[in-house]
DNA sequence: GTTATGACTGCGA
DNA sequence: TTCGCAGCCATAA
C-alpha cells in the first residue's frame, strides 16, 4: 500500500511528459482529481530527486510558465539549461511560447 | 499529536 | 487590471 499514492501518480504523468514538451502543476492536480492540490504536485517534485529516479521536473512549471522551483535542481542554472537542451526557449527563468509547448496530461492520458 | 510551511491555482474585491 | 485571500494534501519540526 502506499502512503501517498498522489506522489507515485505524479512521477508517472512527468515522467510521461515528452520530449521538448512542458506542463503545470495545476493540470497534474487536476488530471488526479485534485485540482486545487498543486502544492503538493510541486512537493512530490521536490521529493522526486529522493525517489531514487531522475524527474524530468524542469518540464513541469507554474501556470505561468515561469520555473518557480529551479533553485530546487541546486544551481538555478540546472533547470534552465535543462529546458534549453531539449529546444524550450527560456528567457529570464520564463517559458517561451509556453501555450505551444503546453502538455496536458488530461488530453493524452 | 499538533502546528507551520510549501516548486500553486482560482476567485473576489 | 492588480492585489489579497482561501483551499487542497503531504512532509517536517
Amino acid at each position: 500500500m502506499k502512503e501517498s499514492d498522489f506522489f507515485e501518480r505524479v512521477y508517472e504523468v512527468v515522467r510521461q511528459i515528452p520530449y521538448g514538451r512542458v506542463t503545470t502543476y495545476g493540470a497534474i492536480a487536476r488530471y488526479l482529481g485534485s485540482g486545487r492540490s498543486a502544492r503538493i504536485v510541486g512537493w512530490a517534485l521536490n521529493q522526486s530527486f529522493r525517489s531514487g529516479s531522475f524527474i524530468p521536473a524542469h518540464r513541469v512549471v507554474n501556470r505561468q510558465g515561469l520555473l518557480t522551483g529551479k533553485h530546487n535542481f541546486g544551481f538555478q542554472d540546472t533547470m534552465k539549461q535543462l529546458l534549453e537542451s531539449e529546444g524550450i526557449e527560456v528567457d529570464h527563468d520564463k517559458i517561451i511560447r509556453f501555450d505551444e509547448l503546453f502538455w496536458d496530461p488530461a488530453e493524452n492520458l
